[in-house]
DNA sequence: CCATAAGTTGACCAAACGGTCAACTAATTG
DNA sequence: CAATTAGTTGACCGTTTGGTCAACTTATGG
């Protein structure tokens, strides 16, 4: 009964967006009815307040953009090195798209927003790090599956997973930080580094 | 002539004190000047603007802050390898203080506001890209003085010290998003795998 | 000792903020 | 074809925001 309409996916897909570009404290709800194409008191028919709308936002980001492209890359079908080089390739072409089409590299949302913690409402914050906790999970299953089938030079598989997931992290970071995917560039030779694989070319190593 | 105050030194303090938990644009005028002990007239008698006085503040951050430990850590005096290892210790150190006061861990105030972008005036965010800029020239050159030294095994040095700069950071934000020092444990350990040097107990490495 | 420059104050402002509401409109279904 | 229910609208509210200002106070140096 009623009428129906997409005006709460069009506030959901506008807040993700305003909030990736310009960060939580720095949208407006006002700017996402705009976007949106909703007036403000549509907003607020849909949603108990901005917090709530970014909850459900970064909710629905993680199921509609985030896991479709790491359940992809992740399969564990692909052999567990090639989920982390699949995923980066992913991640890096996105980045390269977004650039080409004028748009600014942005990084990760939940990594992001994460960042923000204190200026940013609790029941969001713990969203972003419920997500970044599932993210973090596909990269483990992978290190680990790669420590099981021996193809790792590394004794403290967790200390690994920690270092590998950081300096994904910070390369994402980086990439939004200077507005260019370059940070991006090579990340899974250098992951192999940290997973103690040899690269293609061998490299000798000394005690410093 | 007229009389003396260090009102304008207060703010400064101020201002990083409560960006560094809240970020750029949580921070409001009035709470600087609160926590300031200085009226709003008095404000803008030293400073244009918020922005004016954020880029003053990232700036004095930088010489009294973050200066210091880098050039204690980084001096030539020290060996290459050795000087990432003093400043990974030093931070470490900081966050752990931190939290045994009771205070929370905050990661890095110039990653953390660049982060904001667009959402930070344009001068700010500019002030901080020409800070971070300097940190990372300390990564460099010590790394490219442990190359030259014959103490790394990697052939492109270069990009080592983007992987390196991105694992550092990486792991400082995820800091500041656990509030825990916890992901900078073991960051030296895993920055010699990034550069190639043997690990105290060697392991073996095989093709992917 | 007093002129003057430097520092302080609180009242004030327009704009923007998150949020409310009663009235209105239009599909759906019995 | 109602009656019901979901969706829409724009005016409105109190608060907070960054910023202004004219009047006031106080150390200093000539």
């Amino acid at each position: 009964m009623g009428r129906v309409s997409d005006a709460r996916e069009r506030l959901l897909e506008a807040a993700n967006t305003l909030t990736w570009k310009l960060g939580y404290n720095a949208v407006t709800v006002d700017a996402i009815c705009d976007h949106a194409g909703v007036k403000k008191g549509s907003f607020y028919h849909y949603f108990e307040s901005k917090a709530a709308l970014s909850k459900a936002a970064i909710e629905d980001w993680w199921q509609t953009k985030s896991r479709p492209v790491l359940d992809k890359a992740f399969s564990v079908t692909n052999p567990p090195l090639e989920r982390l080089k699949l995923y980066y390739a992913a991640l890096h072409e996105i980045q390269v798209q977004r650039q080409k089409a004028g748009e600014q590299v942005l990084g990760c949302l939940g990594f992001s927003v994460a960042m923000g913690r204190d200026s940013v409402d609790p029941e969001v914050w713990q969203t972003t790090q419920h997500v970044l906790q599932r993210k973090r999970r596909y990269f483990e299953s992978a290190i680990r599956d790669a420590a099981d089938a021996g193809l790792i030079g590394v004794t403290d598989v967790e200390a690994a997973v920690q270092a590998v997931y950081s300096l994904f992290e910070g390369a994402m970071a980086r990439a939004r930080i200077q507005n260019s995917p370059e940070p991006l560039v090579g990340l899974y030779e250098q992951t192999l580094r940290l997973l103690g694989v040899a690269q293609p070319v061998a490299s000798e190593s000394r005690v410093a």
